[in-house]
DNA sequence: TTGTACGCGTTATCAC
DNA sequence: GTGATAACGCGTACAA
């Protein structure tokens, strides 16, 4: 593996100095054209690449990148957002670097750091379920920063946040006018602040219509579809509840496996969109919401600050949608 | 926005030189007790956090980054490979850059070119359908380079494919030994390496099993899951096949929105496994390959090669596999 | 218009 | 065990 070509080398080749490679690299015009082609040629032929590791260390100059720090890339609630902030970041000329934090706290800090030491010139956060790091004792300077999806109470960032708590309020009330009175909450761990904000949106909404809540129709142990399908099944069984709002996709498919196993299905409203949603009878209600919007958002806020924008941190809530397919009413009879 | 602290500014708040502070941030051991206490007390002072940047300037050392560049993040095809790689790299300490080309070659080479720029250790890449960069002039060293499901025609890379030849054969050949004469494919363009493989594969097993091959059969214009469900819904009314061959996800998902549609089915075998291929009535039947291995396979390819493996290139193709759930069955009477 | 000399933050050599 | 000093590849005052 021989060394990379340095401008030095091509300047050698040019019979040039360095400093006219380097203005002929960046594209400055006060260049004599003979030199200009010997410059091109000797690039060329050597195949000189610049090293914007190298030139990223100038004071004034910056990596041109930006760490986005997920917690599942696999998850298409999460690769979705991730393309969309690789995008708006592309066409401004930044590279995304991206890390799964696997919604491990300790994992997630080391990601962050190695990020900064990297320098990344901005940092987007989806912050891990487990509390991650303090920010507010970090000492030096930060990078634009912004949290994904969950907040942080660390004043100096942004936030992008769906209303998880709306949302779920108004699924709640569809299927209380569908008629249903015992709505089953299943969902993953109250640890997870959509988890908490969208249980709330559901007691809120059934304080709202005047049904008393009860505990033991909330399930928060549906941590993989595997579990959302056994959870459901045994609400199915022992009739517990007549409808179910499930509280994240995965959720939301346990459940119609376990409807197809059981042969008869309870009304349904699931959180976030899927592609498949349409091929259920009844196709299925959910909430959702732009998720592609919120990580423009996310990074046009990030470019923002590092355009200079000094306002002052704001925290943006995203609104979500009611979409019903049909699987919000109950089975005919 | 202050300067962030260096390894100077630590040096001189602990009263020690610049050496002792490298040795202690290295993590060596010949070092005075006192004077690494109150390095470190410096460091935590002042929030200092290394360089890395400036670091891998210095020969011998490298970014401890990997370049991905795919053709589309948000495909869940392609972020479960995502995924894939960055767990692998990560546990060996390296970052991943991603980067989509979005099937576009100018872009995808503008892409692989700032990668490099950016001093990746290694490249990982899904060559874009219209002919990307031709890496047979490219004059200077490249990193080691894998290319991800699809080939190029390039001897100094190793590759990771997927057998979708003997998939698309397979697949076939369950269609006719389940009656079907007539089988449709419906896929996106035959510039798209994948299609052309498994359209060889199906007019393999047409062969083979004594049918003539009839070129209306064959649908390349199913581009989004909108087309593809046009195309299938066309075939179901002319009434020309009497089973569906669906050559990639969005084709298999278009069909079964075009069945559901006319109320009634044609058998079907898709391409690509989806989580919700379990729902469907009949479970929908697909050819599979494991997209973590394949990840994990270039990921590891790469890292072999970091670490200073010469053997020949090589290309690996991984098998598919033939989930038969019961969609190729015909519709009972 | 072109070249020289220096600094960016880090690590490595080699004296002490 | 520790510290001055020289690189690494590049961009920029400043001088020619």
């Amino acid at each position: 593996m021989l060394r990379n070509p340095t401008m030095k080398d091509v300047a050698h080749e040019a019979r040039v100095s360095l400093k006219t490679v380097s203005r002929h690299v960046n594209g400055e015009t006060n260049i004599d054209p003979a030199l200009a082609d010997r410059i091109s040629a000797a690039i060329v032929k050597l195949g000189y690449r610049r090293n914007l590791s190298a030139a990223s260390l100038r004071p004034g100059w910056t990596s041109k990148t930006i760490g986005l720090v997920i917690s599942d890339l696999a998850n298409p609630y999460y690769s979705t957002l991730a393309r969309a902030i690789e995008s708006v970041a592309d066409a401004a000329g930044y590279l995304v670097t991206i890390a799964s934090s696997e919604e491990e706290g300790m994992r997630h800090d080391r990601l962050v750091d190695r990020l900064m030491e990297q320098q990344v010139d901005g940092l987007i956060v989806v912050p891990p379920r487990n509390a991650g790091r303090d920010w507010s004792d970090v000492a030096s300077p930060i990078p634009p920063l912004v949290f994904l999806d969950r907040p942080v109470p660390f004043a100096d960032a942004d936030a992008v946040l769906a209303d998880n708590a709306g949302g779920a309020r108004e699924a709640t009330l569809a299927l209380v006018s569908a008629g249903s009175r015992r709505i089953a909450f299943v969902g993953d761990s109250p640890d997870i602040y959509t988890m908490r904000e969208r249980h709330a949106g559901y007691a809120a909404a059934l304080a709202e219509a005047g049904i008393e809540a009860d505990d033991s129709l909330t399930i928060t142990t549906a941590h993989t579809r595997e579990q959302a399908e056994r959870e459901v099944g045994a609400v199915l069984r022992d009739g517990s509840a007549d409808a179910v709002i499930a509280a994240n996709n995965r959720s939301t498919i346990g459940a119609l496996l376990a409807f197809q196993a059981a042969g008869r299905r309870l009304p349904l409203v699931g959180f976030d969109d899927f592609e498949t949603a349409l091929l259920g009878s009844p196709p299925v209600s959910v909430v959702s919401h732009d998720i592609e919007l919120m990580g423009c958002t996310a990074a046009d806020i990030v470019l923002g600050r590092l355009k200079g924008d000094t306002s002052a941190f704001t925290t943006r809530v995203l609104p979500t949608q009611l979409i019903l397919r049909g699987s919000e009413k109950p089975e005919p009879a």
